[in-house]
DNA sequence: GATGAATGAGATTTCATTCAT
DNA sequence: AATGAATGAAATCTCATTCAT
């Protein structure tokens, strides 16, 4: 179409605000890091991926420890509050659990490299950063505790008190996590399916699969 | 024999059989993973450790990667034989899973720094040996599988087969791994109650729990 | 008075005329080089200290190398200033060396900073500012000589002109500077005591001092 | 000369022991520290005259400090030991003073960037290596304190003790120092000159000199 | 068989300095 | 006049890996 191709870019254009390449630096990282885990990723790409110098990095966001905990921090806060958005408080606990998941699947869809890096990373520097990824989890199996055991109020809780509320958030959580990574490789599959999977397990259990139930959204 | 063979150093004996440099040497490893992980593991550490010279270490096993292969693969045969040995086959399959369990609890307990390095640290290094570990991964899901699948069998199997067993048996590991890892910091429990617990979820059900059923061993 | 003048910030006041400009600079120079040493002095904290932006220091005074020396010659100015003051050439010799040193020594008490720059921290710099130091040390030193010629003219100078007399005032200058730094440590003295153990040394000599000597101001 | 001028050297010979590097090493970091300074020294320049690759000094030395700090002690150590031995302690308090000013030039004349280092660039590391440094003019301190103290109680003392003697000994020190300094610029004194000056300065004092008076050794 | 000696290559981090507004 | 934004260049240090004995 006769465009001159550029003769400088405004591609790259320079001179931005700092909050905008925060963001840009932070949205490299992210990507990086899931790319190679912590180790592995050297300052040199990231700020290439950036389009930015080494030194800016370390001025805007520091040391590259700092940058993977502000990585790690942005993209929880992120996964946290699309799942709170999924959840509709007024429906009955099973449904809420069921939107709950399949908002997370949405965002596992959505965000590969977050959650990659939120996942798989995350573990990788020497529990230095167990505290973040923790509170993390801990908020999503407080979640879904709270689910359970509103549930299990409304029906007066029985026996199920008997068992550690925090080990089945635990598992669940862990079914959860390691069904969106086996996700990641058998892409084919909705993200309404896959929680309906999950519910399958975990609201009816295999006892009553065997037995022809199962579990629908209504 | 009369053969005087040392008057010195007894403690860094020479001229050992190559079997047994290997076994040092990969014992040293595991420890040293599961510690620092695969990158901020030093061969230098490892070779103190095993009290090896580092040449020794690469003429027997390698690099530092195929050390961490070996590593992973010999840990990963020890954890599928101890769940093997677990389950007794001639049980209902419900008390095979619950057998199953408990031997994966028992050798998580065991060998800590096994899983460790099976768990955490293999994640880490980029998805090198992804391979290696879901080779693991896979066959204990083709158990749990296998389980379902008899128990199915039996039963007539019905809609459980609309649900993809494997997906079903991937967050039955997920939700084993995840509570193996919760009880590294919750020890207090015994293996058979944790065993319990994750039998209540996946084969009751929380709805059943809700009823107020429970799953215990008969 | 009822001047509103500035809503905020007055802190950080603009527009102010260069040599005010160049004044808050140079100070906050000598006190970062005087704390830190010329290498490790960052201008990111001269900038900060002095309330101005990099590159106006970079604009009025040049380059670091450029601030140092402008540093180091202003403070040497002051220093030789403050003893020329102090020197009263219309007493004997002995008193003149006595007021001079008294005022070299309220100096250093007084700007602890300027003579932290000029003793310590302008060797450092690879003998890059030798030459600045040795002018200001050959002028005490010319000082020191002149009254000691002095001296030795009004009594017929005699065979201490076989001594090299720059060497002589090289080595009181050295004893008063090695005096001024132990004082930094040892501030429970007073400039005149100070002074006076100096003269002790100088013009009496442990000789007559083993005689049982001793020289005080008349 | 028909030598086949070495198709390898022997020159740059390899696998030495771990003794002699450190030897070379250590003499390689004097003579760069000396020259540059402590902060403009590059572990770089100092591996390559050591002959050494970096690491090399980093498995044997240390980081920069250490190194740094053994060069400082080890040519300390030297001095001490020359002035030591320079003294004759059988000899009048001011023959052995001037015994061990001339041994002190000689080893100035004789290692140069030992007396470099020692004197100039330990003082720019930000008073880090401030205390080896006084430990070693600690040292040169008490043992000119104790030849006048020796002095002065065969005399009887007097009222030299209403000075302080500490002080008294840091001035000498200084000017001792001082005069080394101008003596690196002024090579063409012997250095048995040089300690008789300054024998004539702090033994007998301006005032001596100027009544025709003159220290020699006897 | 076994190891002390040795290094290439690359990682993180800092800083003086300048542009463009 | 004044500064936030931006970077080239270099320094320290570490580590997996291999010779040569």
């Amino acid at each position: 179409m006769g465009v001159t191709e550029e003769v400088r870019s405004p591609a790259r254009s320079r001179r931005l605000p700092r909050a905008v390449r925060e963001r840009q630096i932070l949205d490299a990282a992210v990507e990086v890091f899931s790319q190679h885990g912590y180790h592995s990723a050297s300052m040199d790409e990231i700020s290439d991926v950036a389009g930015v110098s080494k030194p800016m990095i370390y001025s805007y966001l520091g040391a590259k420890e700092d940058l993977f905990a502000k990585c790690i921090r942005r993209e929880a806060a992120r996964l946290l509050e699309a799942v709170r958005m999924g959840i509709r408080s007024e429906l009955p606990p099973d449904m809420q659990l069921w939107h709950g998941l399949r908002a997370f699947y949405r965002f596992v869809a959505e965000h590969r490299d977050s959650w990659t890096v939120l996942h798989r990373q995350a573990l990788t520097v020497g529990g230095q950063f167990a505290g973040e990824i923790n509170q993390l989890r801990s908020k999503a199996i407080d979640m879904v505790a709270a689910l359970v055991v509103t549930a299990g109020t409304k029906k007066g809780l029985g026996p199920a008190a008997e068992f550690s509320g925090p080990a089945l958030a635990v598992s669940l959580v862990g079914a959860a996590e390691s069904l969106a990574d086996w996700w990641l490789d058998h892409s084919d599959v909705s993200e309404g399916v896959l929680a309906s999977w999950l519910m399958n397990l975990v609201w009816l259990g295999f006892n009553d699969l065997l037995e022809g139930e199962i579990w629908q959204p209504s």
